[in-house]
DNA sequence: AATGAATGAGTGTTCATTCAT
DNA sequence: TATGAATGAACACTCATTCAT
């Protein structure tokens, strides 16, 4: 999963690489989130993850690398932890509205790093963007999962399940991207809540309304859902 | 509305100001667009626009300058043409669908430069930054104001404007930011009418669907549209 | 005196040259003095002059030679205005201490250039720095002469008079040079005044302290002097 | 010492630190005595020092700092070797006019450092130049400081004991500033001991003349005196 | 005679990368 | 394995000078 595929490393022992890594990583992604890519130095890594110059190069070939791992380990989050969040969720209607809340609770706590993907995935070599597109792709296919399962259960009426899973997902990191424009008018809580209101609602069937509604009540909007997702 | 508001030049001739600027301007948001601000240098937009480096020094301050000037060309097209393609059309629905189809059209005819909005507005000066996001916020309003009229003439049902419009604008900017995703299952003529009839079509109310299909017979789904966007 | 020697100029009215140069060289004496030569640019001493760009290159070979003029204009002040000031007085005595006072007040005057001088002479080209160094020798000279004619009256014993000549024009020289350091002991009367006890006094015979003695009676220590340089 | 105050430096190890700047700095007081400030470049200072450019930023901050390091290099060794050439003098007068001949020896070993400091103390940052100002002061207190030893022990009547050590710095200054007025006419030993001839004799009283009568017949008029200060 | 737009070599400075220790 | 001093190509930007008008 945290895979090192297509980043070689001169340092042989996993463990190691695997742990170091996650160390240099963790402040790549910090600081090329607040700054950007090109801002960052390979000296401030060094210094904001406690490792020498040197150590670096021993870990990652080069400063494209670290961006590669960097937007890959967001990523992954997003593949990692939306499943887990779904995890006992039974009711399609409801893992699609859990899914939701999961992908922007993911964003919102990774927001600067959200939008690092958005602005520095054509910096990448070009096969490392396929790669991170891939990665997208594959998350995109988890919202379109739950998707599917809410029309194949008669509990949305037919659509274009991918570009509906689309919409669904560049809302979610809309909550990133335009947190500027969107944090005046709305809380996290809210704003899930008015996404199911804008892009699921109009498409469920009585039967699927009736769902919404029995989870709303369980819930009550969303707004005592604890944040699963830990701060970072 | 070329606004050279908050870049000074060195030349005195406005006229000559204004030429070459877009002459320059035209070179940057290219090599921008392709290859990103950090990678494109001063030396390749001097090629590119065929002027000397010292003379896009008589023109703009900096990099920076360029930069804003470059995605201030892109916000200012958006807020000049979709007014433009909407003239004359009266009908609220007719208005909102036309607005999303000039929309489309024009990110599409500027693919990468919208992109470019994405990826480096974080690179701008602070205070650059803020500008920009006003100028997004302006465009927006012009598709809120479209889905406004449709609530208040009674074409659609009651729905939170603001992110109504921002879900359209979203749809729109996506076209460009993940067209290599999209453009292997939509001509942009199908995007845009798949994007009616998941963003607009369920929330018209009678009286909406009525106008929609009306405007459906007439324009053939929009297919038969010609481009009225002049290529750049 | 004011002389174009060694400068040429593309512009054949000598009267013309004589008027533009006058005024480029006021604001170039004045920049350079203030930011010192390499900081000075051809468009700041354009702008300061009130003419373009172009037309100093009418009147300047480069800004070499504008430089060289500049510091010939200061050198030139010394040469004219002690003359100037000595004019009428008789007394050997009295003739060196008013060429001192005369060149303090002038270096006063001319505070910034006079330090431009120290700063800038060896930025010129060689030949230049000789006509330079030849000007300065030239107003040393008019000490030396004062110094002489005390010595030859009797009023001073023997000295080496070069030597004497170079303490009291350094000694001027210093009031600009080190006039951080000087400002808060000294009003520059009592700069001049402090100079001659230190310099003259000591090597007058009997015959020469009572001239100086006389010489303060009438002048009340140069206390009272009005300042006779005009201020620019 | 040799203090690095004010001027931060990106190698830790301070031994290392001292080693590398002493090279560059050695480089650069060459460099930007024979050339100037402006018109040295850091290419030169880096291939005249055998370090590479980007070594130099590692050292320095800036070329500012060079060059006020540079300065404090000069300012430095009179501060520390004309102590170290008083050490063991004990005579008020002797001591004056070791100083004297001291400093006038430094001068002439450093003669185009010397003429650095009257360059180029005003390309300096202000608050930097207040420093070098301090420097100064400093070695003028030395002079002081043995003018006062010769009034208080009655071997020179009572002077303006500042402007009196101000003359002496002048006098030592000017050998470097006017060398190519003085050169011709005057051996180091013969400008100093006219110096002390103009500057020291005329005030000194019986006491202080025999004195110095004393040590003349002692040291035959410091012409036999080797010069203790390292040449460069 | 006068203008000022245009030029581009040259500057200080940065930073990814290497490599001796 | 780990360090960080050392490198130098590459960059943004400047400014003396030219020349068409």
């Amino acid at each position: 999963m945290r895979s090192p595929e297509h980043v070689a490393s001169a340092v042989s022992d996993p463990k190691l690489v695997e742990e170091r890594r996650a160390e240099i990583l963790d402040a790549a992604v910090r600081l090329f989130s607040e700054n950007g890519y090109y801002v960052t130095t390979i000296q401030q890594i060094a210094k904001a993850s406690g490792v020498s110059i040197g150590l670096i190069y021993q870990y990652f070939g080069d400063k494209d690398d670290i961006l590669f791992l960097s937007l890959k380990l967001v990523l992954d989050r997003y593949e990692t932890e939306i499943p887990a969040r779904l995890e006992g969720v039974e009711h399609p209607v409801d893992r699609l509205c859990t899914a939701i809340w999961a992908y922007c609770s993911i964003v919102d706590a990774l927001r600067h790093a959200a939008v690092l993907t958005y602005r520095s995935t054509k910096s990448l070599r070009a096969d490392r963007r396929t790669l991170i597109q891939d990665a997208e792709r594959k998350t995109n296919l988890l919202i379109e999962g739950c998707v599917h399962q809410c029309v194949a259960g008669g509990y949305m009426r037919e659509v274009d399940e991918f570009l509906f899973a689309y919409q669904v997902v560049l809302f979610c990191h809309a909550w990133a991207l335009k947190n500027w424009a969107l944090r005046d008018r709305f809380s996290l809580a809210e704003y899930v809540s008015e996404g199911v209101k804008l892009m699921v609602e109009p498409f469920l069937t009585a039967k699927g309304k009736a769902a919404l509604a029995a989870l709303r009540r369980r819930s009550h909007d969303f707004r005592d859902e604890p944040a699963r997702t830990a701060p970072r």
